[in-house]
DNA sequence: ATTTTTAATTGACCTAAATCAATTTCTATT
DNA sequence: AATAGAAATTGATTTAGGTCAATTAAAAAT
């Protein structure tokens, strides 16, 4: 298997710059992060980080889809989101990480050391704010993905990551159908909280009644609109 | 029935300041934020504030129980919280409330005008800081809340409640057991993707079990750790 | 290209929790 | 204290989604 591979990057020429907070630093301050930032090519299936483990990197994706998840009590999975390109990851405050990111796709990553990335923070409200604006956002998801859990049925649950996959493809800057399901039916499963067998199921009814078209196994057209979730 | 009780406030004297993010005004601040803040008494039931409204206040919970709850598209109530003293809400940025708050039981709460209070953050990074770690700490609740309707069975769910309950009373300063549920069974149900029936059913089954036992219909001795969750 | 492995789908059956209905217990009011 | 109303519990039945097993389809590896 391919291995990670490391390449030095120029910041100001960064092709998803506009996307990241990193837009708010000055051309000054964009330089001289350049130094310490690098980007690594991670084939599928990488862990990238680990719950518990001390902070010491932000993350960008810059191509590719990482899913994150925690591990509870009982030793199992629970996947709370997909990153897209754009969207970061390891910026928390309190010191430790609080959950696992595994690539699910051949990705490549932005990696920036927060001991010199927080050298360049001191001053810059706008990218605390955009810290802040990160975790707001993530909040809202939870509470979307805590209201499909408690309330909807397994159809429902279906239609709505559709929805969410739709909206994540619009925010992208891609159209909003066809969805591409870069991961596996069992981490759909896992993110509904249902079982891949009842995904599959729901995948089926969805098609016989037409309220999704399937152009691969993993490509599908929506008849439906994604506006309220 | 009682109608809302208004009372002017000395910060300087508050009974929960120490819980609170006032603590990090300096004395002379707080003096002045006095002349702003008003405490309220709101009988049981009574809505704060609604989801899509601009935000004005912040709120204290200086006593009493508070709800956190948003309404779906379908227009059910999802309960994604309860408020104890010394607990606040209404910081998000962004404009207007993301949800519903209402009391549950008679309820004290300190109301701070936004904008008086936005006189005193501008330069003052520990509140930043403390209104960061609530979004967090929330972020982590919701994920727990995630963790549990994705992945346990009836009997779980209600005895993890009474751990989030226990570690709440810690946290305020009261004994991890008994735990006091000042919220209906149809609450407890809601927040758990439950019936009420249900949820009288694990009751039952635990209190046979004697893994709980109950004093009165609100009040339970727990039996096991509240440890992990 | 062919085989092997892995992922996804479908089928048969089962079970935990929902639903619907009836009590019982608690709370509030007179 | 007696009564009315609301909340909680218990019982009988149904059902959506889980489980286990078999089949088909899609990737990987040879």
């Amino acid at each position: 298997m391919k291995t990670d591979c490391k390449y030095n990057i120029d910041c100001t020429h960064c092709e998803i710059r506009s996307k990241l907070f990193c837009s708010k630093l000055k051309e000054k301050e964009l330089e001289q992060l350049s130094k310490s930032v690098s980007q690594l090519e991670y084939p599928k299936d990488s862990e990238i980080l680990s719950q518990g483990e001390d902070i010491t990197h932000i993350y960008n994706v810059v191509n590719g889809m990482v899913k994150v998840y925690q591990i509870n009590a009982k030793g199992d999975e629970q996947i709370i989101g997909f990153l897209y390109p754009g969207d970061f990851f390891g910026s928390h405050e309190g010191g430790k990480y609080d959950f696992y990111t595994k690539t699910i796709v051949p990705t490549r990553l932005c990696k920036i050391p927060i001991i010199d990335f927080r050298k360049h923070l001191n001053d810059n409200i706008p990218i605390y704010e955009d810290f802040y604006d990160a975790v707001v956002n993530e909040l809202k998801l939870a509470r979307t993905q805590i209201n499909i859990l408690a309330k909807k049925n397994a159809d429902d649950r279906v239609l709505d990551f559709f929805k969410i996959l739709s909206n994540k493809q619009i925010s992208y800057g891609q159209p909003s159908s066809p969805i591409t399901l870069a991961m596996s039916r069992s981490d759909i499963a896992n993110y509904l909280g249902l079982t891949t067998e009842s995904v599959s199921r729901s995948l089926t009814r969805l098609k016989t009644n037409q309220i999704i078209k399937a152009r691969s196994t993993n490509l599908f057209e929506l008849n439906f609109s994604n506006a309220d979730i």
